[in-house]
DNA sequence: TATATCATTGAAGCATACTTTAAAGTCAAG
DNA sequence: CTTGACTTTAAAGTATGCTTCAATGATATA
């Protein structure tokens, strides 16, 4: 068992947030001391680390509690449960091509800023395009 | 150059909100006709494709701003420009990593619901501990 | 047992990134 | 030259996810 203290620096969330999961739903079977003081168990250390999984993977705190619904109605929402993991995944998956194609513009910019640099000014890029004949990745890249 | 309108259907992004980014100072180069109506060149599209691809590496409007504003003062900035580019690659590489890590986590719950469903109840995954002797990367998930 | 530190609550506040509203002017097709 | 669709603005409003506040009670250590 751990207090609101513990488990705030063991994910570096604070107990402000915390408290503020358990009210929205988040957090179903946290337990209470006879002083009112929160008791967080190993189950509820899980259950903060799919939430912060979910949370990642784009969900919203809304969303998260429908999950944590369907967590206290038991095997009954098996089905939903395993269905919001896979759209979760196929979310991730997406989220990750988007990232590529992001860091390929920032790839790109490097460069264009590294040549600039050296070069003193950005002028470079745009006096004579025969760079492009070098590089004819960047085109593609800025026209996408 | 482009109406508002045909650089929203462009990018998909709502015309009050290029007005907004315009407003915040994100698209210091758009011009405007005698009606007073906004003029977009080739030049603020490519902006615009910048600025999509800063926000989704994780960067604030006030910080794109930033970014426009050394875009303005020509290249005495490119060194802060070519840091910024440099920076935004850490964070993108960053997000890549931890988006594998919740993939991870993911994939993991994906297992376990397909078979809590074919089982009929969450209950095999607790009932017999058995189970990690044969996937123990599922504990090293959920210890991580 | 004093006292410093930690916990509780509801309610209000805040930061971000838009989004809506309202009143007014512009454009383009018939 | 009208009419309907489009654009402009400042200002107010909204949604999300916390964060702070203020008053109060619990715990632990010297």
């Amino acid at each position: 068992m751990y207090t609101i203290r513990e488990v705030s620096e063991m994910f570096g969330i604070p107990a402000t947030t915390l408290r503020y999961y358990d009210k929205e739903g988040l957090l179903p079977y946290v337990g209470r001391k006879d002083s009112g003081y929160r008791e967080f168990s190993d189950h509820d250390i899980q259950m903060l680390r799919v939430i912060e999984c979910l949370k990642k993977s784009g969900m919203s705190i809304k969303e998260i509690r429908q999950f944590a619904d369907w967590v206290q109605m038991g095997d009954v929402s098996l089905k939903e449960r395993l269905e919001m993991f896979q759209n979760r995944k196929r979310a991730v998956e997406q989220q990750m091509e988007e990232l590529k194609k992001t860091m390929d513009l920032i790839d790109y910019k490097c460069w264009y800023y590294e040549t600039a640099l050296a070069a003193g000014t950005e002028a470079v890029h745009s006096q004579n395009k025969s760079e492009h004949d070098r590089t004819p990745e960047c085109e593609i890249l800025l026209k996408q």
